[in-house]
DNA sequence: GACAATGTTACAGT
DNA sequence: CACTGTAACATTGT
């Protein structure tokens, strides 16, 4: 469930196995960068991404693993950065698996914990085989996931990372500056702002809408609020599910 | 079958 | 130009 804070539990994890080992092999069977994407399409050449994506990364040792935003970036030894956004299904497994040939899918081993073989991890997509035979994996249900490559010195400039706003647990971060990215925006929904990626990095829908009050996919339940009587309702803000209470709430448009 | 789903981006319209 | 709303991406689960 991938917003910051998800995401950055992700990391931590992957921080406690990924750190020092090597990449041995990478296998997909995605053919670009982003699977579903059409807009990606004029600028990579479709089998050719992971061919590439392949030669840059196998034999190089992951150095540093971080969070920025809602993507999970993986510093490699020489220059590289593996990049991946996990979008709304993409999770990341970690563990032992084996590949069938002939079936072209590749299954926990049989030694793995139970967690591993919960029908939700099986839409494997990208494979990387590690020196301690282990793999990385990454698996999303509805594709719209992204796993790419840049250059560990270039991320002030790649098209990935550009433009994102400040992370809300850095120092740097404070209300005035957040109170003064706010006066910047036209009057409107404070759910659309919370989203916006530019002003503040890794809020999304459910947080957002917890952060308005707690109450995200109650849609008809009695609000929980003391002595308040009040029903949760949704509404599309944003192009997204917006939930609310109907009576200590007010929406104004 | 209809609808909703954790995210982002292109595009059409205002 | 700035902003807003919608569709698209692909698929599963309810």
């Amino acid at each position: 469930m991938p917003e910051l804070p998800e995401v950055t539990t992700t990391v931590k994890g992957l921080q406690r196995v990924l750190i020092g080992l090597v990449i041995t092999n990478v296998w997909t069977d995605i053919a670009r960068e982003v699977p579903s994407l059409k807009h990606f399409k004029g600028t990579l050449k479709e089998t050719s991404f992971y061919k590439k994506f392949k030669k840059e990364v196998i034999g190089s040792k992951i150095t540093k693993v971080e969070r920025r935003a809602k993507n999970i970036l993986i510093h490699l030894s020489n220059n590289k950065t593996i990049l991946i956004h996990l979008k709304m299904t993409g999770h990341i497994i970690f563990g032992e698996y084996i590949f069938k040939k002939k079936e072209n899918i590749w299954v926990p081993s049989p030694t793995e914990r139970k967690a591993l073989f919960d029908p939700f991890n099986r839409f494997i997509h990208v494979v990387f085989s590690l020196s301690n035979n282990k793999q990385f994996v990454f698996c999303d249900a509805r594709k719209f996931g992204k796993v790419t490559l840049f250059e560990t010195n270039k991320s002030d400039e790649t098209t990935h990372l550009f433009g994102i706003g400040p992370e809300p647990l850095e120092e740097s971060f404070t209300f005035e500056q957040f109170k003064n990215q706010l006066s910047k925006k036209p009057a409107g929904n404070i759910k659309t702002v919370l989203m916006d990626q530019k002003i503040i990095a890794g809020i999304g829908n459910i947080y957002s809408d917890e952060m308005l009050y707690n109450v995200y996919r109650k849609t008809k339940e009695i609000c929980s609020k003391k002595s308040c009587h009040g029903v949760i309702l949704r509404k599309v803000v944003n192009g997204r599910s917006a939930h609310y209470c109907s009576t200590h709430q007010i929406l104004f448009n």
